[in-house]
DNA sequence: GTCTATACGACGATAGAC
DNA sequence: GTCTATCGTCGTATAGAC
Protein backbone atom coordinates (compact mmCIF):
# COMPACT_ATOMS: atom_id res chain seq x y z
CA UNK A 1 0.00 0.00 0.00
CA UNK A 2 1.07 3.53 -0.66
CA UNK A 3 0.99 6.00 2.57
CA UNK A 4 0.88 8.93 0.97
CA UNK A 5 3.09 11.75 0.57
CA UNK A 6 1.35 13.32 -2.53
CA UNK A 7 1.95 16.28 -0.34
CA UNK A 8 5.07 16.58 1.39
CA UNK A 9 4.12 15.83 4.96
CA UNK A 10 6.89 17.71 6.41
CA UNK A 11 5.92 20.70 5.21
CA UNK A 12 2.41 20.24 6.14
CA UNK A 13 3.80 19.71 9.75
CA UNK A 14 5.84 22.95 10.11
CA UNK A 15 3.13 24.81 8.79
CA UNK A 16 1.07 23.12 11.06
CA UNK A 17 2.64 23.32 14.17
CA UNK A 18 2.66 27.75 13.10
CA UNK A 19 -0.71 27.48 13.56
CA UNK A 20 -0.90 25.43 16.27
CA UNK A 21 0.91 27.93 18.24
CA UNK A 22 -0.38 31.14 16.68
CA UNK A 23 -4.06 29.90 15.69
CA UNK A 24 -5.13 30.81 12.16
CA UNK A 25 -5.64 34.01 12.05
CA UNK A 26 -2.20 35.19 14.22
CA UNK A 27 -0.04 32.81 11.23
CA UNK A 28 0.52 35.01 8.99
CA UNK A 29 2.12 33.57 5.39
CA UNK A 30 5.20 35.17 6.49
CA UNK A 31 5.95 32.91 9.84
CA UNK A 32 4.58 29.89 7.64
CA UNK A 33 6.84 30.83 4.62
CA UNK A 34 9.84 31.37 7.12
CA UNK A 35 8.41 27.89 8.76
CA UNK A 36 8.51 26.36 5.85
CA UNK A 37 11.77 27.64 4.35
CA UNK A 38 9.95 28.55 0.99
CA UNK A 39 8.71 31.99 -0.15
CA UNK A 40 5.26 33.22 0.04
CA UNK A 41 4.90 32.35 -3.71
CA UNK A 42 6.24 29.26 -3.70
CA UNK A 43 3.49 28.38 -1.10
CA UNK A 44 1.37 29.23 -3.33
CA UNK A 45 2.25 27.16 -5.96
CA UNK A 46 1.99 23.57 -3.37
CA UNK A 47 -1.48 25.38 -2.02
CA UNK A 48 -2.67 27.82 -4.29
CA UNK A 49 -5.82 28.44 -2.12
CA UNK A 50 -3.79 30.19 -0.13
CA UNK A 51 -4.29 29.89 3.88
CA UNK A 52 -7.72 28.02 3.77
CA UNK A 53 -6.07 25.21 2.02
CA UNK A 54 -2.66 25.30 3.94
CA UNK A 55 -5.41 25.05 7.06
CA UNK A 56 -7.40 22.39 5.51
CA UNK A 57 -4.09 20.37 4.69
CA UNK A 58 -3.01 21.11 8.32
CA UNK A 59 -6.25 19.47 9.70
CA UNK A 60 -6.25 16.57 7.46
CA UNK A 61 -2.76 15.58 8.55
CA UNK A 62 -3.98 16.12 11.73
CA UNK A 63 -6.49 13.47 11.23
CA UNK A 64 -3.72 11.30 10.09
CA UNK A 65 -1.04 11.80 12.93
CA UNK A 66 -4.16 11.56 15.49
CA UNK A 67 -4.82 7.98 14.02
CA UNK A 68 -1.77 7.34 14.62
CA UNK A 69 -1.22 8.79 17.98
CA UNK A 70 -4.58 6.97 18.96
CA UNK A 71 -3.70 4.02 17.38
CA UNK A 72 -2.37 1.98 20.92
CA UNK A 73 -5.76 2.13 22.47
CA UNK A 74 -7.05 -0.42 19.35
CA UNK A 75 -4.10 -2.74 19.31
CA UNK A 76 -5.01 -6.48 20.72
CA UNK A 77 -3.45 -6.61 24.85
CA UNK A 78 -5.74 -5.59 28.01
CA UNK A 79 -6.59 -2.31 28.86
CA UNK A 80 -4.36 -1.46 31.17
CA UNK A 81 -1.51 -1.79 28.73
CA UNK A 82 -3.26 -0.49 26.09
CA UNK A 83 -3.75 2.82 28.49
CA UNK A 84 0.02 2.70 29.15
CA UNK A 85 0.88 2.87 25.70
CA UNK A 86 -1.47 5.30 24.78
CA UNK A 87 -0.27 7.76 27.45
CA UNK A 88 3.17 7.16 25.86
CA UNK A 89 2.14 7.72 22.39
CA UNK A 90 0.20 11.09 23.54
CA UNK A 91 3.23 12.09 25.64
CA UNK A 92 5.34 11.57 22.21
CA UNK A 93 3.09 13.26 20.13
CA UNK A 94 3.15 16.60 22.52
CA UNK A 95 6.63 16.58 23.51
CA UNK A 96 6.25 16.49 26.72
CA UNK A 97 3.22 19.20 27.00
CA UNK A 98 5.55 21.58 25.07
CA UNK A 99 4.14 21.26 22.31
CA UNK A 100 0.63 23.59 20.92
CA UNK A 101 -2.96 21.84 20.28
CA UNK A 102 -4.52 22.53 17.08
CA UNK A 103 -7.62 21.84 18.20
CA UNK A 104 -6.95 24.64 21.00
CA UNK A 105 -5.41 27.03 18.15
CA UNK A 106 -8.82 26.47 15.88
CA UNK A 107 -11.03 27.04 18.87
CA UNK A 108 -10.35 30.58 19.02
CA UNK A 109 -11.38 31.37 15.12
CA UNK A 110 -14.23 32.84 13.43
CA UNK A 111 -17.48 30.33 13.86
CA UNK A 112 -17.12 28.85 10.65
CA UNK A 113 -13.92 27.53 12.05
CA UNK A 114 -14.37 26.88 15.63
CA UNK A 115 -15.56 23.93 15.05
CA UNK A 116 -13.39 22.02 12.10
CA UNK A 117 -11.07 20.67 15.13
CA UNK A 118 -13.98 18.28 16.44
CA UNK A 119 -13.46 15.59 14.33
CA UNK A 120 -9.95 15.50 16.64
CA UNK A 121 -11.84 15.78 19.76
CA UNK A 122 -14.25 12.85 19.01
CA UNK A 123 -11.54 10.60 17.20
CA UNK A 124 -9.62 10.93 21.22
CA UNK A 125 -12.44 10.81 23.00
CA UNK A 126 -13.67 7.66 21.49
CA UNK A 127 -10.10 5.76 22.01
CA UNK A 128 -10.47 6.65 25.28
CA UNK A 129 -13.88 5.33 25.98
CA UNK A 130 -12.75 1.98 24.19
CA UNK A 131 -10.52 1.58 26.85
CA UNK A 132 -13.15 2.37 29.15
CA UNK A 133 -15.91 0.30 28.02
CA UNK A 134 -13.10 -2.69 27.88
CA UNK A 135 -12.36 -2.02 31.22
CA UNK A 136 -16.24 -2.72 32.36
CA UNK A 137 -17.38 0.71 32.34
CA UNK A 138 -21.06 1.28 30.82
CA UNK A 139 -20.69 3.45 28.08
CA UNK A 140 -22.11 6.86 28.62
CA UNK A 141 -19.99 7.22 31.98
CA UNK A 142 -17.38 5.36 29.89
CA UNK A 143 -17.67 8.42 27.15
CA UNK A 144 -18.60 11.53 29.71
CA UNK A 145 -14.53 10.14 31.35
CA UNK A 146 -13.09 10.24 28.13
CA UNK A 147 -14.24 13.94 26.84
CA UNK A 148 -13.05 15.00 30.25
CA UNK A 149 -9.82 13.12 30.23
CA UNK A 150 -9.40 14.94 26.85
CA UNK A 151 -10.64 17.54 28.42
CA UNK A 152 -7.70 17.82 31.11
CA UNK A 153 -4.94 17.26 28.79
CA UNK A 154 -6.11 20.07 26.31
CA UNK A 155 -6.10 22.49 29.54
CA UNK A 156 -2.70 21.21 30.65
CA UNK A 157 -1.26 22.23 27.24
CA UNK A 158 -2.86 26.04 27.63
CA UNK A 159 -1.02 26.04 31.03
CA UNK A 160 1.64 25.09 29.26
CA UNK A 161 1.65 26.87 27.02
CA UNK A 162 0.58 30.07 29.63
CA UNK A 163 3.12 29.62 32.31
CA UNK A 164 6.06 26.89 30.98
CA UNK A 165 4.52 24.31 33.88
CA UNK A 166 4.79 21.06 31.87
CA UNK A 167 4.08 19.24 35.31
CA UNK A 168 0.24 19.33 34.98
CA UNK A 169 0.64 17.50 31.48
CA UNK A 170 2.86 15.21 32.95
CA UNK A 171 0.16 14.27 35.58
CA UNK A 172 -2.59 14.42 32.98
CA UNK A 173 -0.66 11.80 31.54
CA UNK A 174 -0.27 9.68 34.40
CA UNK A 175 -3.47 9.50 35.03
CA UNK A 176 -4.68 8.11 32.11
CA UNK A 177 -4.42 4.62 32.92
CA UNK A 178 -6.14 4.52 36.63
CA UNK A 179 -8.75 6.83 35.15
CA UNK A 180 -9.57 4.71 32.45
CA UNK A 181 -9.16 1.29 33.83
CA UNK A 182 -11.16 2.00 37.50
CA UNK A 183 -15.00 1.39 37.66
CA UNK B 1 -13.42 53.54 49.33
CA UNK B 2 -13.94 54.61 45.70
CA UNK B 3 -13.90 51.19 43.85
CA UNK B 4 -12.69 53.00 40.60
CA UNK B 5 -14.25 53.09 37.29
CA UNK B 6 -11.89 55.70 35.80
CA UNK B 7 -12.25 53.83 32.67
CA UNK B 8 -15.66 52.63 31.77
CA UNK B 9 -15.77 48.83 32.81
CA UNK B 10 -19.19 48.08 30.46
CA UNK B 11 -16.91 49.38 27.56
CA UNK B 12 -13.57 47.43 28.72
CA UNK B 13 -15.79 43.89 29.17
CA UNK B 14 -17.33 44.10 25.99
CA UNK B 15 -13.90 44.38 24.09
CA UNK B 16 -12.52 41.91 26.66
CA UNK B 17 -14.90 39.49 24.85
CA UNK B 18 -13.90 39.52 21.22
CA UNK B 19 -10.49 39.22 23.01
CA UNK B 20 -11.62 36.18 24.68
CA UNK B 21 -13.08 34.99 21.49
CA UNK B 22 -10.86 35.49 18.79
CA UNK B 23 -7.34 36.08 20.33
CA UNK B 24 -5.55 39.34 20.24
CA UNK B 25 -4.44 39.03 17.00
CA UNK B 26 -7.99 37.70 15.53
CA UNK B 27 -9.71 40.64 17.43
CA UNK B 28 -9.59 43.55 14.85
CA UNK B 29 -10.00 47.17 15.29
CA UNK B 30 -13.36 46.94 13.25
CA UNK B 31 -14.33 44.18 15.62
CA UNK B 32 -13.62 45.77 18.54
CA UNK B 33 -14.94 49.22 17.95
CA UNK B 34 -18.38 47.03 16.14
CA UNK B 35 -18.37 45.75 19.90
CA UNK B 36 -17.90 48.76 21.66
CA UNK B 37 -20.26 50.91 19.67
CA UNK B 38 -17.18 53.34 18.91
CA UNK B 39 -15.77 54.43 15.86
CA UNK B 40 -12.19 53.36 15.11
CA UNK B 41 -10.69 56.68 16.56
CA UNK B 42 -13.06 57.14 19.54
CA UNK B 43 -11.54 53.97 20.78
CA UNK B 44 -7.77 55.59 20.10
CA UNK B 45 -9.56 58.47 22.43
CA UNK B 46 -9.82 56.09 25.45
CA UNK B 47 -7.07 53.63 24.51
CA UNK B 48 -4.42 56.36 23.29
CA UNK B 49 -2.10 52.98 23.23
CA UNK B 50 -3.74 51.08 20.56
CA UNK B 51 -4.36 47.88 21.10
CA UNK B 52 -1.96 46.60 23.01
CA UNK B 53 -3.53 49.34 25.75
CA UNK B 54 -6.42 47.67 24.93
CA UNK B 55 -5.15 44.30 26.11
CA UNK B 56 -3.41 45.98 28.78
CA UNK B 57 -6.73 47.44 30.52
CA UNK B 58 -8.57 44.22 29.57
CA UNK B 59 -6.05 41.86 31.26
CA UNK B 60 -6.22 44.18 34.36
CA UNK B 61 -10.13 44.10 34.70
CA UNK B 62 -9.87 40.15 34.45
CA UNK B 63 -7.65 40.65 37.48
CA UNK B 64 -10.17 42.68 38.98
CA UNK B 65 -13.26 40.07 37.97
CA UNK B 66 -11.35 37.29 39.17
CA UNK B 67 -10.96 38.57 41.70
CA UNK B 68 -14.49 39.01 42.80
CA UNK B 69 -15.16 35.68 41.28
CA UNK B 70 -12.52 33.82 43.40
CA UNK B 71 -14.16 35.84 46.52
CA UNK B 72 -16.08 32.57 48.21
CA UNK B 73 -12.76 30.54 48.24
CA UNK B 74 -12.09 33.53 50.99
CA UNK B 75 -14.82 34.12 53.04
CA UNK B 76 -15.52 32.92 56.88
CA UNK B 77 -16.75 29.52 56.66
CA UNK B 78 -16.08 25.83 56.08
CA UNK B 79 -14.32 24.55 53.03
CA UNK B 80 -17.51 22.63 51.92
CA UNK B 81 -19.10 25.48 52.02
CA UNK B 82 -17.41 28.18 49.97
CA UNK B 83 -16.01 25.17 47.75
CA UNK B 84 -19.85 25.44 46.35
CA UNK B 85 -20.12 29.12 46.52
CA UNK B 86 -16.72 29.45 44.54
CA UNK B 87 -18.08 26.37 41.79
CA UNK B 88 -21.46 28.33 41.33
CA UNK B 89 -19.79 31.87 40.87
CA UNK B 90 -17.15 30.46 38.51
CA UNK B 91 -20.12 29.09 36.72
CA UNK B 92 -21.62 32.54 36.69
CA UNK B 93 -18.42 33.65 34.97
CA UNK B 94 -18.36 31.34 32.56
CA UNK B 95 -21.81 31.28 31.90
CA UNK B 96 -22.12 27.70 32.06
CA UNK B 97 -19.35 27.32 30.12
CA UNK B 98 -20.30 29.27 27.00
CA UNK B 99 -17.85 32.34 27.53
CA UNK B 100 -14.62 32.27 26.11
CA UNK B 101 -11.55 32.44 28.40
CA UNK B 102 -9.36 34.95 28.24
CA UNK B 103 -6.17 32.86 29.37
CA UNK B 104 -7.02 30.29 26.60
CA UNK B 105 -6.82 33.00 24.03
CA UNK B 106 -3.53 34.71 25.88
CA UNK B 107 -1.72 30.97 24.85
CA UNK B 108 -1.92 31.56 21.44
CA UNK B 109 0.18 34.75 21.14
CA UNK B 110 3.30 35.86 20.55
CA UNK B 111 6.19 35.10 23.16
CA UNK B 112 5.91 37.88 25.01
CA UNK B 113 1.81 37.94 25.14
CA UNK B 114 1.55 34.58 25.84
CA UNK B 115 2.56 34.80 29.26
CA UNK B 116 0.59 37.85 30.55
CA UNK B 117 -2.31 35.43 31.62
CA UNK B 118 -0.65 33.86 34.37
CA UNK B 119 -0.99 35.96 36.98
CA UNK B 120 -4.66 35.52 36.53
CA UNK B 121 -3.80 31.61 36.37
CA UNK B 122 -1.80 31.66 39.98
CA UNK B 123 -4.59 33.81 41.52
CA UNK B 124 -7.24 30.55 40.48
CA UNK B 125 -5.14 28.38 41.58
CA UNK B 126 -4.33 30.15 44.94
CA UNK B 127 -8.10 30.05 45.77
CA UNK B 128 -8.51 26.04 44.76
CA UNK B 129 -5.05 25.53 47.10
CA UNK B 130 -6.60 27.50 49.78
CA UNK B 131 -9.77 25.89 50.00
CA UNK B 132 -7.73 22.12 49.57
CA UNK B 133 -5.24 22.94 51.88
CA UNK B 134 -8.27 24.14 54.75
CA UNK B 135 -9.69 20.89 54.15
CA UNK B 136 -6.71 19.08 55.09
CA UNK B 137 -4.55 18.83 51.71
CA UNK B 138 -0.56 19.21 52.28
CA UNK B 139 0.70 22.56 50.67
CA UNK B 140 2.34 20.43 48.21
CA UNK B 141 -0.77 18.18 46.78
CA UNK B 142 -3.07 20.83 47.27
CA UNK B 143 -1.05 23.10 44.54
CA UNK B 144 -0.81 20.01 42.04
CA UNK B 145 -4.67 19.61 42.62
CA UNK B 146 -5.59 22.97 42.01
CA UNK B 147 -3.58 23.32 39.12
CA UNK B 148 -5.00 20.07 37.62
CA UNK B 149 -8.47 21.94 38.19
CA UNK B 150 -7.90 24.63 36.55
CA UNK B 151 -6.64 22.79 33.80
CA UNK B 152 -9.34 20.41 33.98
CA UNK B 153 -11.86 23.65 33.62
CA UNK B 154 -9.80 25.65 30.62
CA UNK B 155 -9.80 22.14 28.81
CA UNK B 156 -13.87 22.52 29.37
CA UNK B 157 -14.24 25.78 28.09
CA UNK B 158 -11.89 24.76 24.97
CA UNK B 159 -14.10 21.47 24.51
CA UNK B 160 -17.20 23.90 24.36
CA UNK B 161 -16.05 26.35 22.20
CA UNK B 162 -15.23 23.56 19.36
CA UNK B 163 -18.00 21.70 19.90
CA UNK B 164 -20.36 23.79 20.94
CA UNK B 165 -20.51 20.64 24.15
CA UNK B 166 -20.95 22.45 27.52
CA UNK B 167 -21.31 18.89 29.56
CA UNK B 168 -17.67 18.73 30.28
CA UNK B 169 -17.93 22.16 31.64
CA UNK B 170 -20.90 21.38 33.93
CA UNK B 171 -19.08 18.09 35.11
CA UNK B 172 -16.18 20.24 36.13
CA UNK B 173 -18.07 22.56 37.97
CA UNK B 174 -20.04 19.71 39.76
CA UNK B 175 -16.63 18.45 40.61
CA UNK B 176 -14.72 21.49 41.86
CA UNK B 177 -16.29 20.88 45.93
CA UNK B 178 -15.59 16.52 45.85
CA UNK B 179 -12.36 17.78 44.11
CA UNK B 180 -11.05 20.38 46.68
CA UNK B 181 -12.27 18.71 49.96
CA UNK B 182 -11.66 14.95 50.06
CA UNK B 183 -8.14 13.94 51.03
C1' DG C 1 9.21 24.29 -8.52
C1' DT C 2 11.22 28.31 -6.64
C1' DC C 3 12.14 32.84 -7.10
C1' DT C 4 11.43 38.51 -7.58
C1' DA C 5 8.20 41.91 -8.19
C1' DT C 6 3.90 43.77 -7.50
C1' DA C 7 -1.21 44.50 -6.98
C1' DC C 8 -4.67 45.35 -3.70
C1' DG C 9 -7.13 45.32 0.40
C1' DA C 10 -7.35 45.30 5.44
C1' DC C 11 -5.36 46.75 9.48
C1' DG C 12 -3.38 49.76 13.03
C1' DA C 13 -2.88 54.36 13.86
C1' DT C 14 -3.24 59.71 13.40
C1' DA C 15 -5.06 64.48 12.12
C1' DG C 16 -8.39 67.50 12.53
C1' DA C 17 -13.49 69.02 12.11
C1' DC C 18 -17.48 69.32 15.00
C1' DG D 1 -15.65 62.84 23.30
C1' DT D 2 -17.07 61.20 18.91
C1' DC D 3 -16.83 61.62 14.32
C1' DT D 4 -14.85 61.58 8.97
C1' DA D 5 -10.89 61.30 6.38
C1' DT D 6 -6.51 59.70 5.56
C1' DC D 7 -1.72 57.74 6.04
C1' DG D 8 1.71 54.02 6.08
C1' DT D 9 2.32 49.22 6.74
C1' DC D 10 1.51 44.60 6.65
C1' DG D 11 -1.01 40.66 4.87
C1' DT D 12 -3.00 37.91 1.21
C1' DA D 13 -2.66 36.85 -3.25
C1' DT D 14 -1.03 36.90 -8.30
C1' DA D 15 2.11 37.50 -12.54
C1' DG D 16 5.81 36.18 -14.71
C1' DA D 17 11.09 35.36 -15.05
C1' DC D 18 14.32 31.66 -14.37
Amino acid sequence: MRPVSIEDNDLIDALSRVISRHGFEGASLQMLSDAAGLKRASLYHRFPGGKAEILNAALDRAAERFEVMLAPAYEDADPTTRANALAKSIDGYYDGGSESCLIVAMSLDDDERRTMASPCINAWTSAFAKIATDSGTKPKAANERAVDLVAQIEGALVIASATGDTTPFARAMKRIPETLTSR
